[in-house]
DNA sequence: GCTGGCACTCGTCAGTCCGGAGTGCCAGAG
DNA sequence: CTCTGGCACTCCGGACTGACGAGTGCCAGC
């Protein structure tokens, strides 16, 4: 009975403090909630939760504010599940099926992501090593210049330009490409990488090296890291909302976005089946960032994760908001690549 | 003679204020440039200089401030040239030949450029439409689906899907690869694609439709305006050092920095052949950005400008320094762009 | 045309003061 | 044991003030 009301006492102060950006008392509180006691009662109880380390007071005779550990006790335990309207479904829908490529698809998630929610959005470009392969093509631009495409299931396109020792004759190139047809097509990309290694290079000369040099390029292409953490961010003007704290928290995230590996680092492990995983502030890797909250899902077609995406914002923020507008993307978006 | 020192003091007004953040006073001036005069002498000439509208006084009685046309004379005729220090132009030769492919030029550029000036920076993608066709391919992934892969002088390759109603051969393909080649090869894009469109579709039938559908996938690609439109930006972290004015100056322009085509037309026009443009204030196309100013040139192999480059500031700034920078970073660019 | 001097203007800063919001604690009532 | 009303206390924030100093404009004199 008692914890009840206390936890109702915690919910109320995380949605006011986030909803007012002041620090909230013990009056407000019992007038703005139709919690049947009286002030002193709160005062109480919220004694008890600072003590327990869920909220603090910034100075005092001041109001209380909620902690992390005060955030992470509402994530975990007090929030309902917010659904989205209908009117948002819709124009989640419209948007995105509005999409021509997958650069056009990420795009407009990240821009989307960002309105719904008024935050900065951060989206990893599928992973490549969870896709399979759809074509591997070999072109002669000059007898000993290579061009090596590789089309990937999530409609990606990797080049590499292979210069070869050895001109390399049309019959040569016909029988290379079938063995490398029949190695990769349609396998997920590392055992793809695996099976090209153990393409027989045939007996020893020209030939052999040519094909070496093409598998080369192509597990290149395929483990290629620079793609793996390609990360587009949008809605960095919602920045200009932090209003105080310029240089403790705006700067430092600034920069956190332009690295993009810190970014993935951020937005942490892929988790697929709706799932959102929330970070508040200083569980995060980044000291840099304790005031700043990451909320982020996995997506990609059925089941299987293909990457992240998610908003990073300040702490203080509308979590059930957030986190139910980052899984109707995430179900988008996978819905969206699981046709194309 | 006494234009001659009106000037001194307007220059040494800009370096001042540039440097200090501060409106500057007659007394300052005179003590920390060794202009031989006496602070009365330099009041008048303020006075003058403020009636002619280069400078102005925040409130009565505090130090003068340039106004926009202030800097633009700063600008126009009292800048000396800058070179960049030895050790500058190693730092940029070696970071820049580093690169690996045409995106990682580009990502080094931003990032040099950035830390040069402590700004924001900001660079087009080579403009599609003055660079050349290098190459064509044609493949069939399967007997009606074809990849059309367009790889053009500065690097890039552009890849279009095309589906086609009858079955295509072997010979028909080679037939068609071979025109395509003849046609578009070595042509600036504009002009490949009006060769392209004039190719002879042969007689009427299931070929000619082939044909078509080809060539349609290729100019879109040759004219793909999203392609042209891409801009990537760096240093956004410096953006904090803008302290003050966040709604006013910051917001707008993170604003503009996420809307490609804004930002487009806040560098203007590219101009070769070393000349840098800078663009003051209210001087640009949107009165949000009234209070930052852009450094901009044109960048590409010898003298025709592919694409530009630029920084976006504060009006507040080191005009000489910047300017040298920006002309350094697409010097060097355009130089390993040509070798390319 | 330059300079020194002088009166004047104003923004800034430190200090002071006061109101209000909020707290903790305590005694008393269910 | 729990809730409540009351009370004294704390302390932030805004408003006000006065001294200070940087800077100006103007004028008379060289």
């Amino acid at each position: 009975m008692v914890e009840d009301r206390k936890l109702a006492v915690l919910r109320a102060i995380v949605e006011d403090y986030v909803a007012t950006e002041e620090p909230v008392g013990s009056k407000a509180l019992v007038e703005r909630h139709g919690l049947g006691v009286s002030p002193a009662t709160v005062r109480n109880d919220m004694a008890a939760l600072e003590e327990e380390g869920f909220i603090t007071q910034p100075h005092t005779s001041a109001g209380r504010v909620p902690t992390d550990k005060g955030y992470r006790l509402f994530v975990d335990r007090l929030t309902t599940v917010k659904p989205m309207s209908v009117a948002e479904k819709r124009a989640i829908a419209t948007l995105l099926d509005g999409a021509v490529d997958l650069d056009d698809v990420v795009q407009r998630s990240v821009r989307l992501l960002s309105q719904l929610t008024r935050q900065v959005a951060v989206m990893q470009y599928p992973t490549l090593s969870a896709s399979t392969v759809r074509h591997v093509e070999l072109v002669a631009l000059t007898p000993t210049r290579l061009l090596v495409v590789l089309i990937l299931s999530t409609g990606r396109v990797e080049q590499r330009l292979v210069e070869v020792e050895t001109p390399v004759g049309d019959e040569d190139l016909a029988r290379l490409r079938s063995g490398l047809l029949h190695a990769a097509v349609g396998a997920r990309l590392p055992d793809a990488a695996n099976a090209l290694h153990a393409l027989d290079p045939g007996p020893d000369g020209p030939a052999s090296a040519t094909t070496a040099a093409v598998v080369i390029a192509l597990v290149e292409a395929m483990s290629d890291h620079r793609s793996e953490e390609r990360v587009v961010v949008g809605g960095t003007a919602n920045l200009a909302r932090y209003g105080d704290s310029f240089d403790t928290a705006v700067r430092p995230l600034l920069e956190a976005l332009e690295e993009h590996v810190v970014l993935l680092k951020l937005l942490g492990e892929a988790t697929g089946g709706g799932t959102v995983t929330v970070r508040i502030g200083h569980e995060g890797p980044y000291q840099e960032l304790a005031s700043t909250s990451v909320v982020a899902t996995g997506y990609g077609p059925s089941e299987h994760a293909l990457a992240t995406l998610g908003i990073v914002g300040p702490t203080r923020m509308d979590y059930p908001g957030t986190m139910a507008a980052v899984r109707a993307v995430a179900r988008y978006v996978s819905r969206i690549l699981d046709e194309a």
